[in-house]
DNA sequence: CGGCGCCTTGACTGGCTTCAAAATGCGTGG
DNA sequence: CCACGCATTTTGAAGCCAGTCAAGGCGCCG
């Protein structure tokens, strides 16, 4: 995976920070000519539950995720959530207010979270003028959009095994630490964020998982998930 | 709804484009300083089941729908098509290559139809000189984005019922001439490419319409659609 | 007028949801 | 450090909805 963006001024805080390559690809290691530099805020850290914004508010900046995962949601009338999406470490959100300059859904920490956030006025302005940042930009765009597509793919399998297949190989992809697939992984969501993710039932996506570990291809305990054969569930996420 | 992107030169057969109104709001009616000027290639005719392009091309162009409507659909392994979206008059489409370069699905047809082809390289540089013309150039992007966002909230919902209804909704709020939603419509895709398109069984599909018209709420004939109760349409789209 | 897609309708089966309860994990406070 | 209480996860049983298979009807184009 390449780098999404650059970090902001480069310092001790970013050596653990998963867009770090970024700086060196682009050539900006140091400070002075750093693309981002003066654009981002201070990192901001959340709470398991807490909001980083709220449908409706206005796009005043877009984040990097740096540590911790959240979930974008609707809330339906009833009351209940639909998640709409997952965003890792190293994934840029809050772009999907483009289109009207306001927020379509919640973003929640699903624990506790730090993200990079930067004024996107200011990004814009200044991708206006660095051709490499507004390559990147739309390239960053451009993966977010790729992700809904590929949670469109899940959701339009028909069998629930074929979704919850999708749905981890995906994350195990996302998850990778460089180039491989990771193998262990522990899910920052609930089984019922998943579902409401997969357009399942909590207890389909627990049944999905206990058979996929009678089968072999996955060990489970908790939201700890051991990947015991990749190529297998590679095979299941694929073809179905 | 806002103009979506500037027409290139005004010419008589833009008299009929869906996009026309965006030269006015623009204040670029004069052919000379028309944004995308000289960015369009001649509008492009497709037959029914012609394809605009293919996964795996090279992202050269976007799309503006004149005329007709397409479907974009990705293959799976069996050769069972998945239809990822429906594209019409008035949208733009293409940019599901941002992030590689290369086009994720295939462009099909529904009928006779013709496209405004910009050169997206042309257009990207272009966008870059003109502030106006790269903030549209963002909302096209962000409004792709959110019917994307809309079929996602289609797919998750696990009832049949609720998922049509959701998908006519759609259609009539895009179809709408202008300011009020459509409430006579003719579907430009079959039962199938909606079913596939909303992860159903095309004899769902069509029992749900039936059950609609008992209902009271459309007329069905064939692919014409009557919305004869539009505020309980809303109500099962927007609740459940 | 005939053939061929496309759409509708029917009957049956299977898988998912729902309701219910038990088990496990985890944080808190004693 | 342990015990408690709550949230989360797993497991079980039953009913219903949607998928599948099959047949019939409609409209369109040659």
């Amino acid at each position: 995976m390449e780098p999404l963006l650059d970090l902001p001024r480069p310092s001790p805080a970013c050596t653990r920070c998963a867009l770090r390559p970024a700086c060196i690809a682009v050539g900006t290691r140091g400070v002075p000519d750093c693309p981002l530099d003066g654009l981002a805020h201070p990192y901001r850290r959340l709470a398991r539950g807490e909001r980083l914004f709220t449908a409706g508010d206005e796009l005043g900046s877009v984040y990097l995720v740096r540590e911790g995962a959240l979930k974008t949601v609707t809330l339906a009338r009833d009351g209940e959530e639909q998640v709409l999406a997952f965003h890792l470490p190293g994934e840029m959100m809050g772009l999907d207010a483009m289109a009207t300059g306001r927020h379509r859904c919640d973003a929640v920490a699903l624990g506790d979270t730090e993200v990079c956030e930067l004024s996107f006025p200011a990004l814009q302005a200044r991708a206006a003028q660095r051709p490499i940042l507004q390559a990147q930009l739309y390239r960053a765009i451009g993966l977010g959009a790729n992700r809904d597509q590929e949670h469109v793919e899940m959701l339009i399998r028909r069998q629930a095994s074929d979704r919850i297949a999708l749905f981890l190989h995906g994350i195990a992809e996302r998850t990778r630490p460089i180039g491989e697939a990771a193998t262990q992984l522990t899910l920052p969501m609930s089984r019922e964020d998943i579902a409401r993710f997969l357009g399942l039932a909590l207890e389909t996506v627990s049944r999905g998982f206990t058979r996929l570990q009678d089968d072999g291809v996955i060990g489970v305990a908790g939201r700890h998930i051991d990947i015991r054969a990749p190529r297998e569930l590679q095979r299941l996420a694929r073809q179905a």
